[in-house]
DNA sequence: CTTCCTCCGATACGATGTATTGGTCGATAC
DNA sequence: GTATCGACCAATACATCGTATCGGAGGAAG
Protein backbone atom coordinates (compact mmCIF):
# COMPACT_ATOMS: atom_id res chain seq x y z
CA UNK A 1 0.00 0.00 0.00
CA UNK A 2 1.17 3.72 -1.09
CA UNK A 3 1.82 6.26 1.59
CA UNK A 4 -0.81 7.99 2.65
CA UNK A 5 1.07 11.41 2.41
CA UNK A 6 1.22 11.76 -1.70
CA UNK A 7 4.14 12.88 -3.23
CA UNK A 8 6.90 11.77 -0.64
CA UNK A 9 9.77 9.29 -2.14
CA UNK A 10 11.36 6.73 -0.09
CA UNK A 11 14.53 9.28 0.82
CA UNK A 12 12.15 11.80 2.57
CA UNK A 13 9.32 9.36 3.81
CA UNK A 14 10.93 9.28 7.80
CA UNK A 15 11.48 5.43 9.21
CA UNK A 16 8.31 4.42 11.77
CA UNK A 17 9.48 5.40 14.91
CA UNK A 18 11.54 2.98 16.43
CA UNK A 19 9.28 0.80 18.39
CA UNK A 20 10.32 0.04 22.56
CA UNK A 21 11.52 -3.26 21.92
CA UNK A 22 9.70 -6.17 19.38
CA UNK A 23 12.83 -5.68 17.02
CA UNK A 24 16.14 -4.17 15.85
CA UNK A 25 15.40 -3.32 12.33
CA UNK A 26 16.33 -0.03 10.21
CA UNK A 27 16.02 0.66 6.36
CA UNK A 28 20.07 0.40 6.67
CA UNK A 29 19.58 -3.01 8.17
CA UNK A 30 17.31 -4.48 5.36
CA UNK A 31 19.41 -2.83 2.62
CA UNK A 32 22.75 -4.14 4.11
CA UNK A 33 21.25 -7.41 3.90
CA UNK A 34 20.10 -7.55 0.66
CA UNK A 35 23.00 -6.43 -0.43
CA UNK A 36 24.91 -9.23 1.34
CA UNK A 37 22.71 -11.66 -0.17
CA UNK A 38 22.71 -10.02 -3.73
CA UNK A 39 26.74 -10.21 -3.28
CA UNK A 40 26.94 -13.62 -2.52
CA UNK A 41 24.11 -15.40 -4.68
CA UNK A 42 23.40 -12.98 -7.21
CA UNK A 43 20.44 -10.38 -7.98
CA UNK A 44 17.92 -13.43 -8.06
CA UNK A 45 18.22 -14.19 -4.68
CA UNK A 46 16.91 -11.08 -3.32
CA UNK A 47 13.57 -11.90 -2.65
CA UNK A 48 11.69 -10.24 0.13
CA UNK A 49 11.21 -13.53 2.25
CA UNK A 50 14.96 -14.34 1.88
CA UNK A 51 16.05 -10.84 3.45
CA UNK A 52 13.49 -10.95 6.00
CA UNK A 53 15.07 -14.86 7.13
CA UNK A 54 18.30 -13.30 6.89
CA UNK A 55 17.18 -10.34 9.16
CA UNK A 56 15.08 -13.36 11.79
CA UNK A 57 11.69 -11.40 10.68
CA UNK A 58 8.80 -12.57 9.17
CA UNK A 59 8.41 -11.39 5.16
CA UNK A 60 5.64 -8.54 6.17
CA UNK A 61 7.99 -6.96 8.41
CA UNK A 62 9.54 -5.26 5.99
CA UNK A 63 6.17 -3.22 4.56
CA UNK A 64 6.56 -0.83 7.37
CA UNK A 65 10.01 0.53 5.93
CA UNK A 66 9.65 -0.29 2.31
CA UNK A 67 6.29 -0.14 0.12
CA UNK A 68 7.31 -2.23 -2.53
CA UNK A 69 10.41 -4.51 -3.97
CA UNK A 70 11.67 -1.76 -6.50
CA UNK A 71 12.03 0.48 -3.45
CA UNK A 72 14.40 -1.87 -1.78
CA UNK A 73 16.35 -1.95 -5.07
CA UNK A 74 16.29 1.82 -5.03
CA UNK A 75 18.22 1.90 -1.90
CA UNK A 76 20.09 -0.83 -2.77
CA UNK A 77 21.51 0.95 -5.49
CA UNK A 78 21.83 4.44 -3.89
CA UNK A 79 24.11 2.56 -0.93
CA UNK A 80 26.61 1.45 -3.84
CA UNK A 81 26.76 5.55 -4.90
CA UNK A 82 27.87 5.99 -1.52
CA UNK A 83 30.60 3.90 -2.53
CA UNK A 84 31.61 6.23 -5.24
CA UNK A 85 33.27 9.02 -4.77
CA UNK A 86 35.61 10.76 -7.51
CA UNK A 87 39.15 12.36 -6.43
CA UNK A 88 41.54 14.32 -8.31
CA UNK A 89 42.42 17.61 -9.38
CA UNK A 90 41.22 18.93 -12.95
CA UNK A 91 38.00 17.96 -14.78
CA UNK A 92 40.09 15.06 -16.07
CA UNK A 93 40.69 13.24 -13.65
CA UNK A 94 38.16 14.12 -11.66
CA UNK A 95 36.31 12.43 -14.39
CA UNK A 96 38.71 9.43 -14.89
CA UNK A 97 37.98 8.69 -10.67
CA UNK A 98 34.38 9.13 -11.50
CA UNK A 99 34.59 6.28 -13.91
CA UNK A 100 37.01 3.70 -12.30
CA UNK A 101 35.54 4.26 -8.53
CA UNK A 102 32.33 3.65 -10.45
CA UNK A 103 33.32 0.41 -12.62
CA UNK A 104 34.99 -1.08 -9.29
CA UNK A 105 31.79 -0.73 -7.19
CA UNK A 106 30.47 -2.65 -10.02
CA UNK A 107 33.01 -5.76 -9.11
CA UNK A 108 32.32 -5.20 -5.32
CA UNK A 109 28.89 -5.44 -6.76
CA UNK A 110 28.29 -7.74 -9.60
CA UNK A 111 24.69 -7.18 -9.34
CA UNK A 112 24.63 -3.26 -9.64
CA UNK A 113 25.33 -4.17 -13.14
CA UNK A 114 21.57 -5.32 -13.79
CA UNK A 115 20.41 -2.14 -12.04
CA UNK A 116 22.73 0.81 -13.07
CA UNK A 117 20.74 3.25 -15.69
CA UNK A 118 17.49 1.45 -14.82
CA UNK A 119 15.94 4.57 -13.12
CA UNK A 120 16.74 7.98 -12.44
CA UNK A 121 18.97 7.93 -9.02
CA UNK A 122 17.74 10.72 -7.14
CA UNK A 123 18.97 9.46 -3.50
CA UNK A 124 20.44 10.95 -1.04
CA UNK A 125 23.98 9.28 -2.14
CA UNK A 126 23.51 9.48 -5.54
CA UNK A 127 22.76 13.58 -5.30
CA UNK A 128 26.16 13.31 -3.22
CA UNK A 129 27.85 11.74 -5.83
CA UNK A 130 26.32 14.17 -8.01
CA UNK A 131 27.66 17.40 -6.00
CA UNK A 132 31.36 15.98 -5.52
CA UNK A 133 31.31 16.09 -8.96
CA UNK A 134 29.83 18.96 -10.06
CA UNK A 135 31.95 20.63 -7.61
CA UNK A 136 34.92 19.24 -8.31
CA UNK A 137 34.44 20.32 -11.95
CA UNK A 138 34.32 24.16 -10.95
CA UNK A 139 36.34 25.68 -13.50
CA UNK A 140 34.23 24.12 -16.72
CA UNK A 141 31.51 26.32 -18.42
CA UNK A 142 28.26 25.93 -16.48
CA UNK A 143 25.81 24.77 -19.58
CA UNK A 144 29.00 22.27 -20.64
CA UNK A 145 28.76 20.57 -16.48
CA UNK A 146 25.58 18.12 -17.27
CA UNK A 147 26.22 17.20 -20.76
CA UNK A 148 29.57 15.88 -20.16
CA UNK A 149 28.63 14.42 -16.59
CA UNK A 150 25.88 12.97 -18.35
CA UNK A 151 28.11 11.18 -21.34
CA UNK A 152 30.98 9.64 -19.27
CA UNK A 153 28.07 8.10 -16.71
CA UNK A 154 26.51 6.84 -20.12
CA UNK A 155 29.36 5.04 -20.83
CA UNK A 156 30.34 3.91 -17.39
CA UNK A 157 26.79 2.43 -17.69
CA UNK A 158 27.10 0.79 -20.92
CA UNK A 159 30.69 -0.53 -20.50
CA UNK A 160 30.18 -1.87 -17.35
CA UNK A 161 27.14 -3.85 -17.97
CA UNK A 162 28.99 -5.53 -21.10
CA UNK A 163 31.89 -6.34 -19.29
CA UNK A 164 29.85 -8.27 -16.38
CA UNK A 165 27.44 -9.91 -19.50
CA UNK A 166 30.51 -11.04 -20.93
CA UNK A 167 32.49 -12.00 -17.34
CA UNK A 168 28.80 -14.21 -16.91
CA UNK A 169 29.23 -16.20 -19.71
CA UNK A 170 33.05 -16.92 -19.60
CA UNK A 171 31.92 -18.13 -16.22
CA UNK A 172 28.98 -19.76 -17.72
CA UNK A 173 30.68 -21.21 -20.26
CA UNK A 174 33.63 -22.60 -17.72
CA UNK A 175 36.42 -21.42 -20.19
CA UNK A 176 39.21 -19.55 -19.05
CA UNK A 177 39.81 -15.75 -20.02
CA UNK A 178 42.76 -16.72 -23.06
CA UNK A 179 40.82 -19.31 -24.35
CA UNK A 180 37.25 -17.38 -24.77
CA UNK A 181 39.50 -14.03 -25.98
CA UNK A 182 40.86 -16.50 -28.49
CA UNK A 183 37.91 -17.73 -30.08
CA UNK A 184 34.92 -15.97 -28.29
CA UNK A 185 33.53 -19.86 -27.85
CA UNK A 186 33.14 -22.73 -30.06
CA UNK A 187 29.72 -21.26 -30.94
CA UNK A 188 31.54 -18.54 -32.79
CA UNK A 189 34.07 -20.19 -34.16
CA UNK A 190 31.40 -22.47 -35.81
CA UNK A 191 29.47 -19.58 -37.04
CA UNK A 192 32.62 -17.89 -38.91
CA UNK A 193 33.61 -21.21 -40.37
CA UNK A 194 29.81 -20.53 -42.37
CA UNK A 195 31.78 -17.66 -44.06
CA UNK A 196 28.71 -15.57 -43.43
CA UNK A 197 30.56 -12.81 -41.29
CA UNK A 198 34.03 -12.39 -42.85
CA UNK A 199 34.96 -8.79 -41.82
CA UNK A 200 34.08 -9.59 -38.52
CA UNK A 201 35.82 -12.63 -38.51
CA UNK A 202 38.96 -11.34 -40.02
CA UNK A 203 39.02 -8.97 -37.09
CA UNK A 204 38.22 -11.16 -34.41
CA UNK A 205 41.06 -13.60 -35.38
CA UNK A 206 43.41 -10.58 -36.80
CA UNK A 207 43.74 -7.48 -34.57
CA UNK A 208 44.92 -7.12 -31.36
CA UNK A 209 42.87 -8.36 -28.49
CA UNK A 210 42.28 -6.09 -25.68
CA UNK A 211 41.11 -7.05 -21.93
CA UNK A 212 38.61 -5.34 -20.18
CA UNK A 213 40.45 -2.91 -18.02
CA UNK A 214 42.38 -2.16 -21.49
CA UNK A 215 39.11 -1.71 -23.10
CA UNK A 216 37.42 0.20 -20.39
CA UNK A 217 39.98 2.74 -20.30
CA UNK A 218 40.78 2.86 -24.54
CA UNK A 219 36.70 3.83 -24.53
CA UNK A 220 37.11 6.50 -21.40
CA UNK A 221 40.17 8.15 -23.15
CA UNK A 222 37.86 8.40 -26.60
CA UNK A 223 35.43 10.01 -24.34
CA UNK A 224 37.93 12.48 -22.82
CA UNK A 225 39.61 13.80 -25.74
CA UNK A 226 35.91 14.64 -26.77
CA UNK A 227 35.12 16.06 -23.98
CA UNK A 228 38.94 18.22 -23.72
CA UNK A 229 38.57 19.48 -27.15
CA UNK A 230 35.11 21.21 -26.50
CA UNK A 231 36.30 22.45 -23.16
CA UNK A 232 39.26 23.99 -24.89
CA UNK A 233 37.18 25.61 -27.45
CA UNK B 1 15.35 -29.43 -19.72
CA UNK B 2 18.73 -28.69 -21.71
CA UNK B 3 19.57 -29.51 -25.11
CA UNK B 4 21.02 -33.24 -25.23
CA UNK B 5 23.32 -31.73 -27.94
CA UNK B 6 25.37 -29.81 -25.12
CA UNK B 7 27.65 -26.89 -26.46
CA UNK B 8 24.61 -25.48 -29.02
CA UNK B 9 23.06 -22.18 -28.48
CA UNK B 10 19.40 -21.37 -28.85
CA UNK B 11 20.38 -19.75 -32.66
CA UNK B 12 22.18 -22.61 -34.42
CA UNK B 13 19.70 -25.22 -32.87
CA UNK B 14 17.75 -26.83 -35.36
CA UNK B 15 13.95 -25.63 -34.67
CA UNK B 16 11.95 -28.74 -34.09
CA UNK B 17 10.89 -30.18 -37.72
CA UNK B 18 7.39 -28.82 -39.12
CA UNK B 19 5.12 -31.07 -37.99
CA UNK B 20 1.92 -32.31 -40.45
CA UNK B 21 -0.80 -30.31 -38.82
CA UNK B 22 -0.92 -29.89 -35.40
CA UNK B 23 -0.22 -25.81 -35.26
CA UNK B 24 1.16 -23.73 -36.94
CA UNK B 25 4.07 -22.48 -34.74
CA UNK B 26 7.25 -21.23 -35.07
CA UNK B 27 10.18 -19.54 -33.31
CA UNK B 28 9.32 -16.13 -35.45
CA UNK B 29 5.69 -16.30 -34.26
CA UNK B 30 6.11 -16.96 -30.92
CA UNK B 31 8.85 -13.81 -30.55
CA UNK B 32 6.71 -11.56 -33.00
CA UNK B 33 4.09 -12.47 -29.32
CA UNK B 34 6.11 -11.47 -27.35
CA UNK B 35 7.58 -8.46 -29.11
CA UNK B 36 4.04 -7.46 -29.49
CA UNK B 37 3.00 -7.92 -25.84
CA UNK B 38 6.41 -6.07 -24.86
CA UNK B 39 5.47 -3.00 -27.14
CA UNK B 40 2.19 -2.78 -25.63
CA UNK B 41 2.04 -3.75 -21.87
CA UNK B 42 5.68 -3.70 -21.41
CA UNK B 43 8.67 -6.84 -20.33
CA UNK B 44 6.41 -7.48 -17.44
CA UNK B 45 4.18 -8.56 -19.50
CA UNK B 46 6.01 -11.29 -21.35
CA UNK B 47 5.71 -14.39 -19.49
CA UNK B 48 5.26 -17.58 -21.30
CA UNK B 49 1.56 -17.95 -20.12
CA UNK B 50 0.72 -14.62 -22.36
CA UNK B 51 3.12 -15.05 -25.21
CA UNK B 52 1.11 -19.06 -25.49
CA UNK B 53 -2.12 -17.76 -25.17
CA UNK B 54 -1.53 -15.36 -27.39
CA UNK B 55 -0.44 -17.54 -29.84
CA UNK B 56 -3.64 -19.77 -29.09
CA UNK B 57 -1.41 -22.15 -27.12
CA UNK B 58 -0.81 -24.19 -24.27
CA UNK B 59 2.12 -22.67 -22.13
CA UNK B 60 4.31 -25.62 -22.46
CA UNK B 61 4.16 -26.11 -26.55
CA UNK B 62 7.06 -23.10 -26.04
CA UNK B 63 9.38 -25.37 -24.70
CA UNK B 64 9.77 -26.94 -27.95
CA UNK B 65 11.46 -24.53 -29.62
CA UNK B 66 12.78 -22.92 -26.73
CA UNK B 67 15.29 -23.84 -23.38
CA UNK B 68 13.94 -21.07 -20.97
CA UNK B 69 12.58 -17.67 -20.86
CA UNK B 70 15.90 -15.69 -21.44
CA UNK B 71 16.07 -17.69 -24.48
CA UNK B 72 13.01 -16.19 -25.35
CA UNK B 73 14.67 -12.91 -24.26
CA UNK B 74 17.65 -13.49 -26.04
CA UNK B 75 15.57 -13.99 -29.43
CA UNK B 76 13.69 -10.58 -28.57
CA UNK B 77 17.07 -8.90 -28.38
CA UNK B 78 18.57 -10.19 -31.65
CA UNK B 79 14.61 -9.50 -33.61
CA UNK B 80 15.70 -5.93 -32.73
CA UNK B 81 19.34 -5.89 -33.58
CA UNK B 82 17.56 -7.22 -37.08
CA UNK B 83 16.30 -3.90 -36.92
CA UNK B 84 19.44 -1.88 -36.81
CA UNK B 85 21.71 -1.52 -40.02
CA UNK B 86 23.52 1.74 -39.85
CA UNK B 87 24.61 3.74 -43.02
CA UNK B 88 26.66 6.29 -44.76
CA UNK B 89 29.98 6.50 -45.60
CA UNK B 90 33.20 7.34 -43.92
CA UNK B 91 34.11 5.92 -40.03
CA UNK B 92 32.10 9.13 -38.54
CA UNK B 93 28.52 8.70 -40.49
CA UNK B 94 29.19 4.95 -39.77
CA UNK B 95 29.32 5.39 -36.45
CA UNK B 96 26.70 7.63 -35.58
CA UNK B 97 24.38 6.15 -37.67
CA UNK B 98 24.77 3.37 -35.88
CA UNK B 99 24.07 5.16 -32.61
CA UNK B 100 21.13 6.88 -34.17
CA UNK B 101 19.26 3.81 -35.29
CA UNK B 102 19.86 1.72 -32.08
CA UNK B 103 18.47 4.75 -30.25
CA UNK B 104 15.40 5.15 -32.43
CA UNK B 105 15.17 1.06 -32.08
CA UNK B 106 14.75 1.85 -28.73
CA UNK B 107 12.32 4.31 -28.84
CA UNK B 108 10.19 2.01 -30.87
CA UNK B 109 10.73 -0.65 -28.07
CA UNK B 110 11.19 0.35 -24.99
CA UNK B 111 11.54 -2.93 -23.48
CA UNK B 112 14.50 -3.26 -25.02
CA UNK B 113 16.74 -0.47 -22.84
CA UNK B 114 16.43 -2.95 -19.97
CA UNK B 115 18.16 -6.12 -22.08
CA UNK B 116 20.46 -3.95 -23.97
CA UNK B 117 24.08 -4.64 -22.66
CA UNK B 118 22.65 -7.65 -20.86
CA UNK B 119 23.82 -10.33 -21.87
CA UNK B 120 26.41 -11.08 -24.61
CA UNK B 121 24.65 -10.75 -28.29
CA UNK B 122 25.83 -13.57 -30.77
CA UNK B 123 22.60 -13.69 -32.49
CA UNK B 124 22.27 -14.16 -36.22
CA UNK B 125 20.83 -10.44 -36.35
CA UNK B 126 23.27 -8.75 -33.92
CA UNK B 127 26.06 -10.34 -35.76
CA UNK B 128 25.15 -9.14 -39.04
CA UNK B 129 24.70 -5.89 -37.48
CA UNK B 130 28.69 -6.48 -36.63
CA UNK B 131 29.38 -7.44 -39.63
CA UNK B 132 27.80 -4.70 -41.55
CA UNK B 133 29.88 -1.91 -39.34
CA UNK B 134 33.07 -3.63 -39.31
CA UNK B 135 32.98 -3.69 -42.86
CA UNK B 136 32.29 0.14 -43.38
CA UNK B 137 34.89 0.13 -41.21
CA UNK B 138 37.33 -0.43 -43.66
CA UNK B 139 39.50 2.21 -43.35
CA UNK B 140 40.07 1.70 -39.58
CA UNK B 141 43.26 0.25 -38.11
CA UNK B 142 42.53 -3.62 -37.77
CA UNK B 143 43.78 -2.94 -33.96
CA UNK B 144 41.15 0.07 -33.63
CA UNK B 145 37.93 -1.41 -34.99
CA UNK B 146 36.59 -3.45 -32.21
CA UNK B 147 37.79 -1.20 -29.13
CA UNK B 148 35.93 1.96 -31.65
CA UNK B 149 32.57 0.23 -32.08
CA UNK B 150 32.72 -1.48 -28.53
CA UNK B 151 33.03 2.47 -26.57
CA UNK B 152 30.17 3.64 -29.30
CA UNK B 153 28.13 0.65 -28.16
CA UNK B 154 29.11 1.37 -24.53
CA UNK B 155 27.99 5.13 -25.12
CA UNK B 156 24.67 4.16 -26.46
CA UNK B 157 23.93 1.74 -24.15
CA UNK B 158 24.33 4.15 -20.72
CA UNK B 159 22.57 6.89 -22.94
CA UNK B 160 19.18 4.97 -23.59
CA UNK B 161 18.69 3.15 -20.60
CA UNK B 162 19.39 6.57 -18.85
CA UNK B 163 16.86 8.45 -21.12
CA UNK B 164 14.21 5.80 -21.10
CA UNK B 165 14.40 5.69 -17.47
CA UNK B 166 13.82 9.54 -17.21
CA UNK B 167 11.39 9.36 -20.06
CA UNK B 168 9.17 6.49 -17.51
CA UNK B 169 9.58 8.80 -14.31
CA UNK B 170 7.98 11.58 -16.55
CA UNK B 171 5.23 9.66 -17.56
CA UNK B 172 4.61 8.41 -13.92
CA UNK B 173 5.00 11.35 -12.56
CA UNK B 174 2.31 12.86 -14.98
CA UNK B 175 4.28 16.13 -15.51
CA UNK B 176 4.57 17.49 -18.92
CA UNK B 177 8.54 17.89 -19.90
CA UNK B 178 8.75 21.55 -18.96
CA UNK B 179 7.94 21.28 -16.17
CA UNK B 180 9.76 18.36 -15.09
CA UNK B 181 13.22 19.95 -16.57
CA UNK B 182 12.58 23.07 -14.99
CA UNK B 183 12.15 21.78 -11.30
CA UNK B 184 13.43 17.92 -11.46
CA UNK B 185 10.33 17.16 -9.69
CA UNK B 186 8.95 18.39 -6.20
CA UNK B 187 11.12 16.10 -4.45
CA UNK B 188 14.64 17.87 -5.62
CA UNK B 189 13.25 20.95 -5.27
CA UNK B 190 12.38 20.38 -1.48
CA UNK B 191 15.46 18.54 -1.54
CA UNK B 192 17.38 21.57 -3.12
CA UNK B 193 15.92 23.74 -1.02
CA UNK B 194 17.52 22.33 2.07
CA UNK B 195 21.02 23.39 0.72
CA UNK B 196 22.75 20.30 0.65
CA UNK B 197 23.69 20.35 -2.63
CA UNK B 198 24.50 24.01 -3.34
CA UNK B 199 27.08 22.98 -6.74
CA UNK B 200 24.21 20.81 -8.23
CA UNK B 201 21.42 22.90 -7.39
CA UNK B 202 23.17 25.94 -9.26
CA UNK B 203 23.61 23.82 -12.12
CA UNK B 204 19.94 22.34 -12.10
CA UNK B 205 18.64 26.18 -11.81
CA UNK B 206 20.94 28.20 -14.08
CA UNK B 207 22.44 26.02 -16.87
CA UNK B 208 20.81 25.47 -19.75
CA UNK B 209 19.01 22.67 -20.23
CA UNK B 210 19.08 20.25 -23.23
CA UNK B 211 16.42 17.90 -24.47
CA UNK B 212 16.91 14.31 -24.85
CA UNK B 213 17.82 14.56 -28.53
CA UNK B 214 20.58 17.41 -27.52
CA UNK B 215 22.09 15.58 -25.21
CA UNK B 216 22.42 12.40 -27.07
CA UNK B 217 23.99 14.12 -29.71
CA UNK B 218 26.02 16.30 -27.80
CA UNK B 219 27.93 13.00 -25.94
CA UNK B 220 27.91 11.09 -28.87
CA UNK B 221 29.64 14.10 -30.52
CA UNK B 222 32.65 13.98 -27.24
CA UNK B 223 33.13 10.65 -28.06
CA UNK B 224 33.50 10.82 -32.08
CA UNK B 225 35.76 13.56 -31.57
CA UNK B 226 37.78 11.81 -28.95
CA UNK B 227 37.53 8.58 -31.47
CA UNK B 228 38.50 11.00 -34.20
CA UNK B 229 41.71 12.62 -33.32
CA UNK B 230 42.94 9.16 -32.39
CA UNK B 231 42.77 7.75 -35.57
CA UNK B 232 44.21 11.06 -37.50
CA UNK B 233 47.55 9.65 -35.88
C1' DC C 1 -9.38 -1.47 34.53
C1' DT C 2 -11.18 -0.71 30.29
C1' DT C 3 -11.12 0.88 25.70
C1' DC C 4 -9.06 2.02 21.60
C1' DC C 5 -5.65 2.21 18.30
C1' DT C 6 -1.55 0.77 16.31
C1' DC C 7 1.23 -2.39 14.33
C1' DC C 8 3.08 -7.23 13.83
C1' DG C 9 2.90 -11.58 11.79
C1' DA C 10 0.21 -15.40 9.86
C1' DT C 11 -2.48 -16.54 6.25
C1' DA C 12 -4.03 -16.09 1.65
C1' DC C 13 -4.06 -15.10 -3.37
C1' DG C 14 -2.78 -14.79 -7.97
C1' DA C 15 1.04 -15.04 -10.97
C1' DT C 16 5.24 -16.93 -12.59
C1' DG C 17 8.89 -20.44 -14.59
C1' DT C 18 9.27 -25.01 -15.38
C1' DA C 19 9.29 -30.50 -14.12
C1' DT C 20 6.45 -34.31 -14.64
C1' DT C 21 3.24 -37.29 -16.52
C1' DG C 22 -0.23 -39.38 -19.11
C1' DG C 23 -2.43 -39.78 -23.30
C1' DT C 24 -2.69 -39.62 -28.27
C1' DC C 25 -1.30 -40.11 -32.77
C1' DG C 26 1.89 -41.24 -36.62
C1' DA C 27 5.35 -44.05 -38.29
C1' DT C 28 7.56 -48.45 -38.59
C1' DA C 29 8.23 -53.64 -38.39
C1' DC C 30 6.32 -57.90 -39.32
C1' DG D 1 -3.37 -55.05 -41.73
C1' DT D 2 -2.03 -55.10 -37.28
C1' DA D 3 0.81 -54.49 -33.44
C1' DT D 4 4.46 -51.96 -31.29
C1' DC D 5 7.02 -48.21 -30.41
C1' DG D 6 8.33 -43.61 -29.93
C1' DA D 7 7.64 -38.81 -30.18
C1' DC D 8 5.22 -34.85 -28.89
C1' DC D 9 1.48 -32.14 -26.92
C1' DA D 10 -1.07 -30.37 -23.16
C1' DA D 11 -2.83 -30.82 -18.50
C1' DT D 12 -1.45 -31.04 -13.99
C1' DA D 13 1.63 -30.03 -10.30
C1' DC D 14 5.05 -27.53 -7.54
C1' DA D 15 7.91 -24.18 -5.56
C1' DT D 16 8.54 -19.37 -5.33
C1' DC D 17 7.47 -14.80 -5.72
C1' DG D 18 5.28 -9.92 -4.46
C1' DT D 19 1.91 -8.25 -1.76
C1' DA D 20 -3.35 -7.74 0.19
C1' DT D 21 -5.90 -8.93 4.06
C1' DC D 22 -7.02 -9.78 8.63
C1' DG D 23 -6.98 -11.26 13.38
C1' DG D 24 -4.92 -10.64 17.62
C1' DA D 25 -1.67 -8.70 20.89
C1' DG D 26 0.12 -4.98 23.30
C1' DG D 27 0.94 -0.12 24.62
C1' DA D 28 -1.56 4.45 25.43
C1' DA D 29 -5.30 7.10 26.99
C1' DG D 30 -9.33 7.67 29.80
Amino acid sequence: MRCIVTGMVVWERPEPPTRPAPSPLSRERIVAAAIRLADVHGLDAVSLRKVATELDVGPMRLYGYIDTKDELLDLMVDAVYGEVRPVGDGWREVLRSLAETTRRAVHRHEWFADLIGGRPQLGPNALARGEAVVSALGGVDLDLVMPVVAAVDAYVIGAVRREIAERRAERASGMDERQWQAASGPYLERTFATGRFPALAEVVRDAAHLDADETFRLGLDFLLDGIGARLRR
